[in-house]
RNA sequence: GCGGGCGUGAUGGAAUUGGUAGACAUACAGGACUUAAAAUCCUGAGGCCCUAGGCCGUGCGGGUUCGAUUCCCGCCGCCCGUACCA
């Protein structure tokens, strides 16, 4: 065995640059070739990156390398999605400029994703903080403003009443302000949005056609989009009031009529607000309901509150019975007509209201089986199947045909002109509010003028431009401050006006960088040409916690910008993968201060692993594996790990092991691991360069014994490497190429070598597919051990193999026998054998022989070149 | 709260998608080489029972099936999203 080790930053280094001058992995918009586009989800320039970007640009880079190997022209394209709070929060903590903070970052992220050795086109960069790329952006916008998709409206903040600012969610603790520590109110501002409802029904059904996302993702988003088939009921009320009649909700549940209970408002609802004027104890509550964050999660999750506003309103079908109306904090102005029906047997949150409140609970649903004298609700809710019942002429229905008997009733009912109900189909989905009201982020250009009103900017007053003198003394959006960018003259009358202050969402930022990458020099958002010949993506990899938001938002974008005439592939992203999180143990200090792996030295004694501080020698406590954070300091920077042990130890150990979609946990044993396979290559080369005669070489007429079992592998591994690399399933991919090592290994040792001059030539090309199929996955290693061996030009550069069909085929094949299901032992048939040849073969087996004991079988199973079963 | 996902040896995981559970790797143990260590190479190993051999075993409890890690129902635990984190 050779004993030379390969020094990986010394040659990864060379490589790179090798590649580089070559500039093999720039693409041309021009190239014939079949185009293959692939995208990793860019990164937030935080400052470092860190091991999840090393996984995620790996998994990336792997289908990159092996597309272009395929022969496709190959778009890998990389950015910075540089807009946000960070930036702003730097600039508050540390008096640094977001601009300067941002860039600086870039900077450090650029320079380390370039150690990984990635294959990508450095040319297209950019971020979307560059003049360059907002300026696009506000031309997206003022499109947009012109076709009605966007507009504006008023909306629901948080408003932190000390430091006089907006929060975002995640400022709001507890529902406090993150740093006054201030209650938070909900305040109403007027807001920009986009109108992804428009595409509510497009963006449902297209999901389809998104074959290669995972299942999961097409299924939250079907559910966030929530098409409910409903109707929209108008109940009369007892009396009127502040000019109000009636009051109109929507329910999907008509068939439960009968088992209103109660009516609900929500607290923003009009005649709440009209009530509210008049009546101190319910404008209190309405108060009240209104010290809440404005997130979901804390709004249902809070407890449910009602008031009692003594108004009742009238059954639509038995005017006989009034229900009594209650304003409560659970009901969401945003989704319907903000205003309920309660049906407290059929609906938990109804039901935990009733009794709350002490309202009547009547099953109007009754259960298979179920007897309707004695059937009753008590804490839970019934939401299953059932026939109607206590519900007068619906008596006997299904749920279905009571839906559409009410539907039908109330619609031919006429009141002041107008039907008393009407079908609709809601949408769960809402308006995307792109306002925010921070200084780091892309200025929405339209012009408030006290004579034209909101006005767009004109074109060629573009781009607005963030000012760059700006401080964060004070709480609140330093545009709205500064003493003179938001003077303005009105584009449409020319006097004195005044600029729009509110930025955009960063999701707005991401929702078109794909299309950007297309052609990022164009003077226009897009080069339509190069948009629509690239777009879709074929293959898009990010994190599971996008699943939802970004990529609706992008789908939304590409459609808008079809209708705006900017490009027509209206699906951006044909392939989409979510990989799983890097995570780490946690360690913590004596004193319970968090403590990095970076700081301690782990050992293991007797199957207990324990740690102490390298410096200090202070015990450490081992805890429970998080996700990286930095709170937490349980982070691995990827830099030191490439300077230990070189980026391919790092690409290779992200790839092994863990199924991509599911988390990995980085550990140090696991990265020598990795480490030490990338040696044995080398080893492995450095023999094989030594113990073969490369000019002697020559392909044998036939193969046997050793050598053509090694070629068989060698030609069963490529393919099998190469379907699992299509299906992304890297770690499987990796255990196959350590089983093909483990055997080339066993088989160049230089006394069979000598002896065999098949197996040389054998050695020899399983060696050169090795590495090609390496290459992908650790290029710099495949690269030198391909310049090791002689071979001709550059890995990178070389085609993939075609695996040879005969190698992969076999003569015989050893098939489990099961005996009641479970394995006694085994048989070796024909490959082609017939399922006769093979029962008659099992039963005259010995463990089915010794089992039967002269019995006949009940029942012989066979299942052709998979296992036989033998029921006794 | 709601929506989605995951759970297999000491550990990461594999299992041709309903067909031999534990491939491959990590950690561990023993051996070889070495003055020694590292590196490397070889060997062992899911648990239990005294062996032949057998029993148990894929978070827990049920079900469907000749056969279930895989499908269905109900629990438990963890993770993601929940519209102003990105």
């Amino acid at each position: 065995m050779a004993n030379e080790r390969y020094n990986a930053r010394e040659a990864e280094v060379r490589w790179q640059k090798t590649w580089d001058t070559q500039k093999i992995f720039q693409t041309t918009n021009e190239d014939p070739r079949p185009k293959y586009y692939v995208l990793e989800m860019f990164p937030y320039p935080s400052g470092r990156i860190h091991i999840g970007h090393v996984r995620n640009y790996t998994m990336g880079d792997v289908v990159a390398r092996y597309k272009r190997a395929k022969g496709f022209n190959v778009l890998h394209p990389m950015g910075w999605d540089a807009f946000g709070m960070p930036a702003e929060n730097a600039a508050m903590q540390n008096k640094i400029h977001p601009k300067d903070w941002t860039y600086e970052n870039i900077a450090t992220m650029r320079a380390q994703l370039k150690l990984m050795g990635l294959s990508l086109d450095w040319e297209r960069e950019f971020a979307t903080c560059d003049v360059d790329y907002y300026h696009r952006q506000q031309m997206l916008f003022l499109d947009f403003v012109e076709k009605g998709l966007a507009y504006r409206k008023n909306a629901k903040v948080n408003w932190d009443p000390v430091d006089q600012t907006v929060l975002a969610n995640e400022q709001v603790i507890d529902g406090k302000g993150w740093r006054s520590g201030a209650e938070v109110e909900q305040r109403e501002l007027t807001q920009w949005f986009f109108k992804i409802t428009d595409f509510a029904d497009d963006l449902l059904s297209e999901i389809d056609n998104l074959t290669r996302w995972p299942d999961k993702v097409r299924l939250m988003q079907r559910n966030w989009i929530g098409k409910s088939e409903g109707l929209q009921v108008r109940f009369q009320l007892s009396e009127e009031v502040h000019g109000h009649s009636e009051v109109e909700i929507f329910t999907t549940r008509p068939d439960t009529l009968f088992g209103a209970s109660f009516m609900g408002l929500s607290a923003d609802h009009p005649l709440t607000k009209e009530l509210a004027k008049d009546n101190a104890e319910l404008a209190a509550f309405v108060e009240e309901c209104h010290k809440m964050g404005t997130s979901a999660a804390e709004l249902e999750t809070a407890e449910k509150f009602g008031f009692d506003t003594g108004l009742k309103v009238v059954h639509p079908l038995d005017s006989s019975i009034e229900l009594p109306i209650y304003v409560a904090n659970f009901i969401l102005m945003d989704y319907g007509t903000g205003a309920i029906f309660g049906c407290p047997a059929h609906d938990q949150r109804d039901l935990d209201f009733a009794r709350k409140y002490g309202l009547t609970v009547t099953p109007v649903v009754l259960p298979k089986d179920a007897d309707p004298a004695s059937f009753t609700v008590a804490d839970e809710a019934y939401t299953g199947e059932g026939t109607i019942f206590n519900s007068e002429f619906l008596d006997g229905m299904s749920i279905d045909a009571a839906k559409d008997a009410v539907a039908s009733k109330l619609e031919a009912v006429i009141i002041d002109d107008k039907p008393q109900a009407l079908r609709k189909t809601q949408y769960r989905l809402r308006d995307w509010g792109i306002s925010r009201q921070r200084y780091w982020g892309c200025p929405i250009p339209m012009v408030h003028c006290p004579d034209c009103g909101v006005v767009p900017e004109k074109k060629e007053n573009l781009p607005i431009k963030l000012p760059d003198d700006i401080n964060f003394d004070k709480p609140g959006n330093p545009l709205d401050r500064h003493p003179t960018w938001r003077d303005c003259t009105c584009p449409k009358c020319g006097k004195a006006a005044k600029r729009e202050t509110d930025t955009m969402d960063t999701f707005v930022d991401s929702s078109w960088y794909f299309a950007r990458f297309t052609a990022p020099w164009e003077t226009n958002p897009t080069d339509k040409k190069a948009v629509d010949e690239w777009l879709p993506v074929d293959q898009y990899i990010g994190g599971i916690e996008h699943a939802i938001l970004h990529l609706l938002y992008s789908r939304f974008f590409a459609r808008a910008m079809c209708e705006t005439g900017h490009m027509t592939v209206k699906e951006p992203f044909q392939g989409l993968f979510t990989q799983g999180m890097v995570v780490h143990e946690t360690y913590k200090g004596e004193d319970g201060r968090w403590v990095s792996p970076a700081e301690i030295t782990v050992s293991e004694k007797d199957g207990k692993r324990s740690a102490v501080h390298k410096e200090t020698g202070e015990t450490i406590t081992i805890g429970s594996i998080e996700k990286m954070s930095k709170s937490k300091k349980n982070t691995v920077d990827p830099t030191d790990i490439i300077e230990t042990y070189g980026a391919d130890t790092a690409r290779w150990f992200m790839l092994s092991d863990s199924p991509p979609e599911r988390d990995v946990i980085w550990t140090e044993a696991g990265a020598e691991g990795a480490h030490r396979f990338i040696q044995r290559i080398w080893r492995l080369t450095l023999d094989v360069s030594e113990f073969l005669d490369f000019s002697a070489l020559e392909k044998p007429e036939t193969l046997s014994g050793e050598a053509l079992a090694l070629r068989k592998l060698t030609h069963k591994t490529l393919a099998t490497v190469e379907s699992t690399i299509e299906q992304l399933g890297f770690n499987r991919a990796v255990a196959q190429i350590y089983q093909l090592v483990n055997a080339i290994a066993s088989a160049a040792k230089k006394e069979k070598l000598d002896k065999d001059a098949s197996l040389c030539w054998v050695v020899d090309e399983s060696m050169q597919l090795l590495l090609l199929m390496c290459s992908p996955m650790m290029p710099h290693l495949a690269e030198e051990c391909w310049s090791q061996l002689g071979k001709e030009g550059l890995v990178s550069t070389q085609s993939w193999p075609q695996a040879d069909s005969a190698m992969l085929t076999e003569d015989e094949i050893t098939l489990p026998i099961q005996i009641n299901g479970k394995k006694r032992g085994e048989l070796t048939v024909a490959a082609d054998a017939d399922k006769d040849t093979i029962e008659k073969a099992v039963l005259a087996s010995e463990p089915v022989l010794k089992a039967l004991d002269g019995k006949a079988p009940r029942k012989v199973i066979v299942v052709p070149k998979r296992i036989v079963n033998v029921v006794i």
